[in-house]
RNA sequence: GGGCCGGUAGAUCAGUGGGAGAUCGCCCGCCUUGCACGCGGGAGGUCGCGGGUUCAAAUCCCGCCCGGUCCA
């Protein structure tokens, strides 16, 4: 990287990347904000504050600044036709759920949809420039959402119009995009010069930066204008070769600036009132009182460490509302605030197809599921959830109609998750309780420490242990940096990224060319010549291959180079990121510059084609019986069996497998050729939708698309059958649950399927000759086998007790005296401790002392001793005993004083043994 | 992907190295016109799986499987 082009941080703040023509044009001048100190640009020379929350109140509630009054709906329209009026093409938002990309879960900005192919250079954009409404989901102040009034919302539309600027194309830049702004707030909203203010800022983010605006009226912040043009490296920046314009426009904020309410929420939802307040009961506190309160919300900053309390004492001074109003009427209303934005971002995730579950993306649409739930639960409502998630579908779906195609599964999902949350609290209260019992014999307050661990292990929240502490009479307190304890439980040092040996291999081959690949053109070939390129260690690279690295979850292929009369075996092929392709060789490695012939082990290459269309047709099969959620969460394909997991939220049943099988097998059998076509991006997008995306990310402009028209179609670089009648017999043979909501198929296909049945068929064969009936009959006989046992068992049990009886009375004529003492002494020859304990417990009861000496088994007998109570008393220890008479006949055990248990190393005979014992007990008597 | 907690009777759980338990449920009997309660009796267990330590493991150690939960 040439140290020229590397820029400090620093320079982003330089006046000169912020001072445009347009602002000399229209008078503006440039001044330093008295509150946060940061530089903005008005015509008012006698402004000195920046005008952004919370250095200003807003200004503009309860007034009518607007034009007219718009809704979100509203409020879109207007944004995407004043650009497309202007030269840009309108586009269709993409999802919510990133699925496109590796790092992150959740489209945050517009700009996303067209990270990183687009604005790296890989792939051309859409169109350009364009102009997009994107649905978007941020979690960061999830907690504080309602708390602002809706200046923070976890879901929100950003009016994103898009410049992408390449060395060889300009479109437009900093000057057009900050007069389309201007342009369209004066015009589309008539908002006066002196009230659009430019406020300046650095923008950071995925790996770019750049110079922005801030734009603010009001006392609100409507739009971010960025200037993508710099990649971030840990020493800099370095300047991108696209320039990207990333405008945010607040969809949201706009509709509430010109509809003048109190709250945002009010913009967004106020025509749903009538309809939510018949699911739930709606706190209506004074609109006067509203307006007052809602203009100091803007100096709740969550960003800024502000704890919650904190917030509301500030916004109770400055608007001189005392405490206890806003907390008997501002904040009941907060809660439906939050309770309706958390609703509407379950809706949009859980419609496409996302299971909640305890990790990754799943895990995020778990935590909003119980938000929402336990503030319903806060007002007495917990089972309204589905109606509220119901409300949003009928409101949203006008303009997203895929939230009305997938509402049944959409609710099912959500009632599932519900189900399994209560199930969760049900257990946890149970547990809180047992555990509070303990605690309160010992201390009267509860520490916070029970409190982070109930939460980490048991997901139960500080308030819910509360309530339960209360109801038992023990004290508690929720300290205010709770989630930061629960956080600093977590801190551990990440692992690095293994992986190091392919990252050698690349730099060692780094001066190759890429290898040409045969396999695409050439599928059902499995002979070629090439040219020895060169070697490194063990691995030859070829000018070009058939052979099939591994890849997408495809196992590479094997098979042999030739040259003369050597031969050598190619036992995996790796592809590297420049796109060189190394075959891994065991013994001979060919001399560079020779000419070879490479032969692929066909057997193998044809089994992990079926298995690979296989996957496609079983994928294909869930999603139909499952539903749309049952997304490609892995897959792997190897010759004698393959794996396919998939999203769902209840375990397989087998009626699920048997269907899947039965779809799958009927693919197999209507001979459907499989298309595969190499397609531009954004048409295939457009054809087939983001579902192509099964495997993940697919970093290029032309993606390659396996179709099974009618089907199934995925972006996927795997060699595929021709039809999918070559596929063969499809079996699942076993299911697995690898984590929370994920359900791994482990299936076979074609000639791998034999293996598998024939080897089914011999275990029944087996047992049927086992249990000597006919197979039909096994599962009958088993049972009856079983049940014979139990009997058996239960009657063996009986017996030993009357066994016993007899046994004791014999023992008890040829017991050893001492005294009062009376020693039992036996040598049983039957293995079985439950028997020689119910002789004991015949001869052994009070009121005389007594003691029961037990050596039974085979060569290396047990010990058994049982003294009664009374024996103890006159000193006898059984455990001691047991140790004495061990270590004369070899062995050891030990025990307490009521019972002694160990292992002889030598047999003994009954004799010996009550030689023995009279010795032993001779002496402990004696002493 | 990582951390933490857990897996013992049909269910909920107790059991800190020495003989597998409690409560509910189930079955039988008593009481009652009947039901519920009450009383008496009974059935029900590879203590998740595998290895190790030990004379001895549900219990201690290691690995795996399964479940829960928090975080990225």
């Amino acid at each position: 990287m040439p140290h020229e082009a590397l820029v400090t941080f620093d320079r982003l703040r330089d006046a000169e990347a912020y001072s445009l023509e347009f602002f000399k044009e229209r008078g503006y001048i440039r001044k330093k904000c008295r509150v946060c100190g940061e530089y903005f640009w008005t015509v008012n020379p006698d402004r000195d504050v920046c005008g952004e929350s919370p250095c200003e109140e807003y200004k503009f509630v309860g007034r009518n600044l607007a034009k007219k009054k718009l809704d979100v709906r509203g409020s879109r329209e207007v944004f995407l036709r004043f650009f497309e009026k202007r030269g840009h093409r309108i586009i269709k938002p993409y999802p919510v759920v990133a699925r496109w990309r590796t790092d992150m879960f959740l489209t945050d900005a517009s700009i996303v949809d067209f990270q990183p192919f687009v604005t790296s250079g890989i792939a051309p954009p859409p169109a350009n420039p364009l102009v997009i409404s994107q649905p978007c989901i941020r979690l960061v102040d999830v907690d504080k959402v309602g708390l602002t009034f809706g200046r923070h919302l976890t879901i929100f539309e950003m009016g994103g119009a898009h410049a992408f600027n390449y060395p060889d194309k300009e479109v437009y830049w900093k000057e057009d995009t900050v007069r389309y702004y201007h342009e369209f707030v004066r015009e589309e909203y008539g908002i006066p010069e002196e009230e659009i203010i430019y406020k300046e800022s650095i923008w950071s983010g995925g790996g770019n930066a750049g110079p922005c605006f801030e734009t603010i009226s009001y006392g609100l912040e409507l739009a971010t204008l960025v200037f993508m043009q710099y990649k971030t490296l840990d020493s800099g920046l370095i300047e991108l070769p696209i320039r990207t314009v990333d405008t945010g426009y607040g969809i949201e904020r706009f509709a509430w600036f010109s509809q003048g309410t109190p709250s945002c929420f009010d913009a967004i939802y106020g025509e749903l009132y009538p309809k939510l307040e018949k699911i739930i009961e709606l706190p209506k506190p004074d609109r006067k009182l509203l307006e007052a309160y809602s203009p100091y919300t803007a100096l709740v900053t969550p960003k800024a460490n502000q704890t919650i309390h904190e917030a509301r004492r500030i916004v109770s001074e400055r608007s001189g509302i005392p405490l206890e109003v806003i907390e008997r009427e501002i904040i009941p209303l907060e809660r439906i605030y939050a309770l309706l934005d958390y609703t509407k971002s379950i809706t949009f995730i859980i419609s496409e197809g996302v299971v909640p579950s305890n990790v990754k993306v799943g895990y995020l649409a778990r935590l909003l599921i119980r938000k929402a739930y336990r503030l319903l639960e806060f007002i007495n409502s917990a089972d309204k959830l589905v109606d509220l998630i119901d409300l949003q579908i009928n409101y949203w779906a006008r303009d997203f109609p895929h939230l009305e195609e997938i509402r049944n599964e959409t609710i099912e999902i959500i009632e599932s998750e519900i189900n399994k949350f209560r199930e969760t609290i049900k257990r946890g209260a149970a547990y809180v309780e047992r555990e509070i019992k303990q605690l309160k014999t010992r201390m009267e307050e509860l520490p916070t420490e029970f409190l982070v661990r109930m939460y980490d292990e048991k997901g139960l929240t500080p308030d819910f242990v509360k309530q339960i502490a209360e109801k038992m009479n023990l004290k508690i307190s929720i300290p205010e940096n709770f989630y930061e304890l629960v956080a600093s439980r977590h801190l551990k040092a990440v692992e690095a990224p293994t992986q190091d040996w392919i990252r050698i291999l690349e730099e060692k081959v780094k001066n190759y060319p890429a290898t040409k690949k045969l396999f695409y053109e050439r599928p059902l070939e499995f002979n070629f010549k090439a040219k020895v390129l060169g070697t490194v260690d063990n691995y030859v690279i070829l000018d070009q291959t058939l052979f099939y690295p591994t890849s997408g979850g495809q196992a590479s292929d094997n098979g042999f180079l030739k040259w003369g009369d050597n031969r050598t075996r190619v036992t995996e092929a790796i592809l590297l990121s420049g796109g060189v392709i190394l075959h891994k060789v065991e013994g001979l490695i060919p001399p560079s510059g020779i000419e070879i012939e490479g032969e692929l082990d066909r057997e193998r290459r044809l089994r992990l084609m079926r298995h690979h269309t296989a996957t496609h047709i079983i994928l294909g099969a869930a999603r139909r019986v499952l539903g749309k959620h049952a997304w490609q969460a892995g897959a792997e394909k190897e010759p004698d069996k393959a794996r396919l997991d998939i999203y769902h939220h209840k375990r397989l049943t087998r009626e699920d497998l048997e269907k899947i099988e039965h779809l799958a097998n009927g693919i197999v059998m209507s001979r459907i050729p499989v298309i595969i076509k190499w397609m531009d991006r954004n048409e295939a997008e457009k054809i087939y939708g983001f579902t192509l995306y099964q495997g993940g990310e697919v970093p290029s402009a032309i993606i390659r698309v396996v179709e099974i028209p009618g089907w199934d179609a995925e972006a996927c670089g795997g060699i595929h059958c021709e039809s999918t009648e070559d596929v063969g017999l499809i079996k699942i043979v076993r299911t697995e649950r690898i984590q929370e909501g994920v359900e791994r198929l482990i299936f076979t296909a074609g000639t791998s399927t034999l293996p598998y049945i024939q080897e089914n068929e011999k275990i029944i064969s087996e047992a049927s000759m086992m249990l000597e009936t006919p197979s039909a009959s096994i599962l009958q006989k088993l049972q009856e086998t079983i049940n014979e046992l139990r009997d058996l068992r239960r009657r063996y049990r009986s017996f030993i007790k009357i066994a016993a009886k007899y046994r004791a009375k014999e023992l008890s004529i040829k017991s050893l005296e001492f005294d009062k003492l009376r020693i039992y002494v036996s040598r049983e020859r039957e293995d079985d401790k439950e028997y020689v304990f119910a002789i004991s417990d015949e001869l052994i009861g009070p009121p005389q002392p007594k003691c029961f000496i037990a050596v039974y088994g085979g060569e290396k007998p047990s010990i058994l001793i049982v003294c009664n109570e009374e024996a103890q008393n006159l000193g006898l220890h059984a455990g001691e005993l047991a140790s004495k008479i061990a270590s004369r006949i070899g062995g050891r055990a030990g025990g307490q004083s009521k019972l002694g248990q160990g292992v002889l190393q030598n047999d003994v005979d009954e004799e010996a043994l009550r030689k023995i014992i009279l010795e032993v007990i001779g002496e402990v008597l004696k002493g």
